[in-house]
DNA sequence: GATGAATGAGGTTTCATTCAT
DNA sequence: AATGAATGAAACCTCATTCAT
């Protein structure tokens, strides 16, 4: 039994507990991405990682919270590679192109992670069948993605759409270069977000008619 | 056991046969649309068509041949219509604003075929692990999509830039149109078509010439 | 997948399915009173059957409805026993020591069954860990004590005294008869019964009134 | 490892072991009180005790010698209680009131520490399957109780009856008693003490028959 | 053609116990 | 003396598949 929570509400994990939770949510990553959700059973993943069964559920309360952690660690880590990318970055334009560029980077990288974390996207379910996570859950991205996308039509630089639609086709659009990535691994994969954000940046911009 | 091939290569299946087949498909759909891939047992398909368990084992050769079939006759209907309702067009630009918004009309009158189909492509692995179903198995997709917009390129409709990036965008764009509408079904799936339609034919097409 | 229920709400069970529900019971009832409602797992009493431990699952729901399947015939039949015995009888006395010796009758006759049955009122728990079976689900059979009781007390036969009490103790005493011989095989049934019944008798009835 | 026997025989205790001994025994007895036998895991007593689950292991040989433990020390208390409540009673009828009221009052006082005893006794076996505890470990208590009935006969107080079934049937009556108000905590535990005795005494005693 | 019945593998989880520190 | 960590067995359950009828 792991230790229960202190009054802060924080758990407080002893060295080995943490090192033990991140072997094993390391080679969560590696079964599913390479197996997928499907067959990444408990007993994979432990003899993956080269360790009883029982030593997951020691660490884990279950299976969902594996699953969980692991989509915490993968998505914060996504998250703040692309955040620090687009710091500091002052026109529309630049901001949306580097979102793209920077995600591709980081799928470049860690590409196990981020297959894991589309498997367990699309598999993992409530106990009553419901997905997991959801469209929903991606809100927070396409809200940043909306106000990137606001902000390029309030200065002008971008013409006037919906960003809800603009924000969630430029969320697929870079899914789908890592999926097309992982099918054709020879794909050249910053060309790709180069062209992406060429695609995008002609979508939204402001079409220009200079007069002479 | 069911009939063997014939020397052509070809099934002979009875009328009772394809009509049997047709409503276990039918009742997949339903199941894995409503209950996901990964609760769509063969027990629960069976119970949802009213029959025994044992049906499906006789008219098909096991679940996969099962999913397959399901993929290959949704496929077939949606690509069906689309085709039908681009048929003529002669602009590039037309072309492809019409696959999206056929593309939406189709999902709208059979969202549960549709959500079916990607929790197949999603979900179904080969035995080794690897997915049944892949980006290349859209390679026919895609190469319809090259064709529109290469042809806009030619006719001088569009700018250059990368069909493939652009057509795998599209067609992402438009899987999460659907899944978007799937996670919300208010939201207004006809003026999402239109909004993309406008992304993809602005990404696209030539900037306008100074006017002189 | 067992046959639903039809329209009326009983289950529709073929010859072969019932044969199978009664020799699984059987199976369980035998188990659970050699080892204990513990160590009777589903295969030990699949084993013990000489069955696979899917067939259990298939014909019953889970463990819980096996278990409740066993009592509800168990105790069925023991009523029954008990009730054609005391059946025409018609004063208390001869009620409540006819009750006791036909138990005690009824217990020489199925004694797997009425160890199996105490087994699970004291060990099967619903899943919130709260007893299945407890004091309460023996109301019936309290009340019908009581009624023998309060019977007697109305006709004279019997002392003012709480019908609740006597009815709970007379109740006890009658499984502790059982506990006794089984612990006891050698000691004397019948006899303890006819004690048993001399006990009651003493305890309810009304003290002889002094001669004059 | 726990110190070795002396060659007298018996345990040489730290202060500090007999400590824990009592705390985990504690524990063990809420913990069974309240979640019943099956659900009292090691783990969940080490929880509520608020220790580790290895310091069971290492004061105790395993779980049954726990258990071992809490029987013999509830057992004591409880026959404590009541030996000293008869001490001195010189009347038949008054040992057995007087058993049964201060058993009551130990129940009252007590109620977890005679509920765990009871789960226990129901449910430890030995690891061959067999229980642990049968009626034959109550034999003490029987002969006791046979002790006041005997003495009853003798002194003239009670009429002719097998001690045995009396002796079982008495301590099945107020192990019943504590079970009925165990499930229905508002009913009046020390009426239903007195009605019980009431009710042995009735079965036990001569009956008058005065002549005038 | 169709069905109910049966199987056995594999899933997650719980648990008593052991062990190094 | 105590602990956290790890193990492996065993529990219940679900499932795709096979088979006799």
């Amino acid at each position: 039994m792991r230790p229960e929570n202190n009054p802060g509400g924080q758990k407080v994990r002893s060295f080995i507990e943490t090192a033990r939770r991140a072997q094993i949510v390391a080679s969560a990553i590696e079964v599913i991405a390479e197996q997928g959700f499907a067959n990444a059973s408990l007993a994979r993943i432990a003899q993956h990682a080269g360790i009883s069964k029982g030593v997951i559920s020691y660490h884990f309360a279950g299976k969902d919270e594996l699953m969980e952690e692991v989509v915490t660690q993968v998505y914060a880590e996504a998250v703040q590679h692309v955040l620090a990318r687009i710091e500091g970055l002052e026109s529309a334009t630049e901001l949306l192109r580097t979102q793209i560029i920077a995600s591709a980077e980081h799928m470049r990288d860690h590409p196990a992670q981020v297959k894991a974390l589309g498997e367990i996207f699309y598999n993992l379910r409530l106990p009553d069948g419901r997905p997991r996570y959801g469209i929903d859950t991606s809100e927070e991205l396409l809200q940043s993605l909306e106000n990137i996308y606001r902000f390029g039509q309030e200065s002008g630089e971008f013409r006037p759409f919906d960003v809800r639609v603009m924000a969630v086709s430029h969320s697929a659009a870079v899914d789908s270069m890592f999926a097309y990535w992982t099918a054709y691994p020879e794909h050249d994969l910053e060309a790709h977000a180069h062209e992406l954000a060429d695609l995008f940046e002609h979508a939204a911009r402001t079409q220009e008619a200079p007069h002479s």
